[in-house]
DNA sequence: TACGGTGATTGGAGCGCTCCAATGCTAGCG
DNA sequence: CGCTAGCATTGGAGCGCTCCAATCACCGTA
């Protein structure tokens, strides 16, 4: 059995309050006292139990963080801009995997929930908001890349109608005008982004040339909508794919239909992953302050959890077009 | 406040003992006291405190696992592997990220084991074998990736020394004499890696040509691997890359420098990533048997903790060779 | 010498649960 | 009709810790 506060306490003489006290970091504890508890502990090989710390506190200093999915390295940054942010506050995180389904999501919430996490950090989500609402039941939440409207969850976008904006500008200066969204299909922020995508074409007269093709914030999903795509009469001069993943999908399924980007297409991303940097994907696409994105939900938790805030917030950030080999003019 | 078993059992008029046994599933309660108990749970919004849980029945059915690195999708996969695995079996995790520095990894694993996971899954670690001695002390533990030798460890790998000879064995049979090694660095396994081109490579007659650029296993470390190279006086005529990240960093950075995949250089990976399957980037790469990792694991720690089997265990497995558009005969 | 004050230390109750031994109850048997 | 077997249920101790009130030792001061 590993020892325990009482053993400790033994071994050096003094009672487990006072053990206790040394491992809280309490100022109370003389230096004497102290050094001959840390040596016992360190010779017992002691390490307080995180569990009966808990229950006994009744605090968790933990945050669970749900990333939707792991095999999209967006998800990778967001998480470590949330732990660098989260460790500076004293907290620790729990990390849990979507795997792209609402009910493996579900089943992560409902864990971090067993063990009590003081605050719940969602990027975004594939969960409906009623199951939203009715699993985290008024624990602290804050949802990433998605809007949800609940009191006790708060929100955390960047601008989409915005970023969308400057990609289908960018597109239309170069002489585009036949423009088509490859969609996020059901994933988060995918309705966004294709309201975006539709009130934008519509502002800059092109109403009329709006196609949209319903996929998945995959590679995958990207590589078949474009082939879908491909089977239409007529095909669009430009696209506008609801994030890297997608655009990268596309642009290798249009390389092995033969076709060159940009010169047959143009392709603009969304998330600016490290990725579309390579000089051999060279992706114009959609930067998202991400490093900002953790530091903010972190501080929405705390503000709630000692500010003793209750009233939702929604903080909106602004993206920047980064543009790349992937767009030029048409027929180029 | 969060009903407790308490509030339960007396809302349900029962002992908070039967409760408990209705939420260990017993088939000792009787049907009605069941349903009783249920309907007055779900009345009452009650979830079971898994850290009370835990602390009263001394044992977490819970594994930690550490991911080096999230940016990397090869962890993504593996991770899921491992989570349909241990799901099967009864078994919640616990997900820690290392960032890549040895530092995170140790904090990450002294929160597991604060938590009293019941085993350890380290996938890549980079963290010292005296660290992990030290640190996991006896608790059963499969480390992924990297042969590490501890009586409490069991080690999966694959056979790099065959996945090697594969890769060298395919761009000698196109007519490559000239190959260099982009290494891992001081990344987990990156020596085996190291070792098992040298080693191929002198079996092959080839050992003259050995030529070593040390890097990590990141795209950004790949593409200034073969920036150095390239100020070489003499190049190689192909590439073995310590994984898929590092080969698509160099494949950017030929690229950026006006050289062509396979023409002026040949590329081959390591892991096969999704990404290699691109058609933009289509990359020879060797496939390690990801899924198998996973499965591999939770069964060794299962065996240890309920099999009682205390002799450490290394299991390696065979990779395959995908040869893709990345390679060619010299010059072609 | 007695006294209040200060800082260090301690005892004990309790966090929400599990688990074991003990209890109550009904059915079945001689 | 008493006795036992077997099932369903219960009471209570205890998991390893925190936290509060109580105690203790020691100092300076009146």
């Amino acid at each position: 059995m590993r020892p325990t506060m009482d053993d400790v306490a033994q071994a050096a003489g003094v009672s487990r309050s006072l053990v206790s006290l040394v491992f809280q970091d309490s100022p109370k504890v003389a230096p004497p006292s102290r050094a001959r508890v840390l040596e016992a502990a360190a010779r017992l090989g002691y390490r307080p139990n995180a569990l009966a710390r808990s229950l006994a506190s009744r605090q968790v200093r933990t945050f669970g963080v749900l990333l939707n999915d792991l095999s999209n390295p967006f998800f990778a940054e967001v998480y470590e801009s949330i732990a660098a942010s989260a460790e500076g506050h004293g907290y620790d995180l729990l990390l849990g995997a979507g795997q792209r389904s609402p009910g493996h999501e579900e089943g992560v919430v409902a864990s971090f929930l067993a063990h009590r996490v003081s605050g719940l950090i969602l990027v975004s989500p594939r969960m409906s908001a009623p199951s939203i609402r009715e699993l985290t039941q008024g624990l602290p939440t804050v949802v990433i890349g998605r809007e949800v409207r609940l009191p006790h969850a708060d929100a955390i976008t960047s601008n989409d109608e915005a970023g969308v904006r400057s990609a289908l500008e960018h597109l239309v200066a170069l002489g585009h005008r036949d423009i088509a969204h490859i969609s996020g299909g059901s994933g988060a922020g995918a309705r966004d982004r294709r309201a975006a995508y539709q009130n934008a074409m519509s502002a800059l007269g092109l109403a009329a040339s709006i196609r949209i093709v319903e996929a998945d914030f995959t590679e995958r999903a990207g590589a078949e909508a474009l082939r879908t795509l491909l089977e239409l009469p007529s095909l669009p001069t430009a696209l506008l794919a609801a994030n890297d993943m997608v655009a990268v999908g596309a642009m290798g399924a249009l390389a092995a239909a033969g076709m060159r980007v940009p010169d047959d297409m143009s392709v603009v991303g969304y998330d600016n992953l490290a990725l579309a940097d390579l000089a051999m994907i060279s992706l114009t696409s959609v930067e998202q302050p991400l490093a900002e994105f953790g530091r903010a939900a972190t501080d929405l938790l705390i503000e709630r959890l000692d500010g003793g805030r209750t009233r939702r917030i929604h903080r909106s950030f602004e993206p920047t077009l980064v543009v790349r080999g992937s767009t030029a003019a048409p027929g180029a």
